[in-house]
DNA sequence: GAGTGGTCTAGACCACCCC
DNA sequence: GGGTGGTCTAGACCACTCT
């Protein structure tokens, strides 16, 4: 007679079974949620962490590894691993695309037309996952590259997790907005989803990129989300696609 | 007194130091390129290699997992690993980023328009990394998405790689460019790299996607390249963007 | 049951960083 | 020199697939 093991893990396991290094990932992943260690810090290292979890050395790397893989955290051998953050000159615009057609990849200066408080139409609030017409703030500003405007771009907000945002305050912050959201808000985005289109200049991004009305711009809409893959922003970008173009790698 | 170690290996790793795995995946992927493994097949189980190449199985390990997280190699549990191929019907259209904004991607129809001989202009040269003016095959195509012609391209091929070319025989192949190129000239693409921008549709385009000379299109460059990153194809596409767009993550 | 990839462990040693 | 991440090994066991 073979004895029965009574074991909750093993008996939890065997039905769509999960790794051990995905679960330390998950506790890891909450950790982060939690702010136990914020955005620039260093986490505990490999060794401090099996013990913690009981596992061993191999199993949180195999979970770090994951999570590093994913840009949310960053090996660096010698030092530590640290968590991402989108404060550091070098991934201050880690999620923009467009790029010189000649020439290293630069950043441009902003220039913000306004702030709004407003309701969500349908669109976004499907995006986003409010109720419909939920309050809003929106973000209106125009990208310069090397003294040229290309992009001019919305970026909305639901206001519930951006309370009090002015235009006084963003203008105040150097650099992209995902810096100016994490160290004012705390809210870090981990990842987005673009969509791309091409699209025809009305009035308003006539103006303020200097061209015809009717002008092709590419429109790319992007939702951006936080850990635990909740979307908290939602944006649209007219991007004059004139000397600099959208880059992309497939694999 | 210590000894003094006598090793080859020791002694040609101190400057600039190559991780064990990293030579393993260069050994692959020469076994690749040689072609002892066709697309589709499947390679040597890891103990095989690991006894093939004098290693633990752990770092034959390694160096597949960096070459399945690049699409090369694809790991099937309990069957084996296997050579990626553009040939199965989930990888015809890998690269392919336009999909329905809603509804689930599928895949387009082709409509061959011609193939031409013809030499490279300075931007494919310089692309394909040949000589100025070098022989080149053209294909133009569109790409009908349900009903609705949706994107107008022009394939750009060296000849010298891809000979005797003929719109005949594309047009017996069903499906993809690429499954048509790893079947009958043994070609694989493995990356690409894509430059995207706003452009208004010309006559020939117009004509073709049934819209009017200057609507908007998503003018989509696309480099792709096969093993060893040697770029083999160049190509131009022009996309309508209504009701659909191109989908892109960002981490 | 045999074979494959997938997980987990434990330990040794190396490369890198900073004190 | 001591700490960190990075590599490599050897072995045990688990999950999946096919016969």
């Amino acid at each position: 007679m073979a004895e029965i093991p009574v074991d909750p893990l093993a008996a939890s396991a065997s039905p769509s079974f999960r790794p051990l290094y995905d679960q330390i990932k998950i506790l890891l992943t909450q950790s982060l949620i939690a702010g136990e260690w914020k955005p620039g810090e260093a986490i505990p290292s490999e060794m401090d962490l099996a013990a913690r979890y009981q596992v061993s050395q191999g199993t949180v790397r195999k979970a770090i590894d994951a999570l590093a893989a994913e840009n949310i955290l960053i090996r660096r051998q010698g030092k530590g691993t640290f968590v991402a953050t989108h404060t550091e000159p070098k991934h201050q615009y880690r999620f923009l695309r467009i790029i010189p057609d000649k020439g290293e990849k630069h950043h441009p200066k902003t220039s913000f037309i306004d702030v709004k408080r407003g309701k969500a139409n349908a669109e976004i609030a499907k995006a986003l996952d409010l109720k419909a017409s939920a309050p809003v703030t929106s973000v209106r500003r125009v990208l310069v590259f090397a003294g040229k405007p290309l992009i001019l771009d919305e970026v909305v907000l639901p206001s519930a997790l951006f309370p009090n945002l002015t235009l006084e305050k963003i203008q105040e912050s150097l650099g992209s907005i995902y810096s100016f959201l994490e160290t004012t808000y705390g809210m870090r985005m981990i990842r987005a989803e673009e969509r791309l289109r091409a699209v025809a200049a009305d009035q308003f991004a006539a103006e303020h990129l200097a061209v015809k009305v009717g002008t092709p711009l590419l429109c790319v809409d992007r939702i951006a989300f936080t850990y635990g893959d909740k979307p908290v922003e939602w944006r649209r970008g007219l991007c004059l696609t004139e000397g600099y173009s959208y880059y992309n790698e497939l694999a």
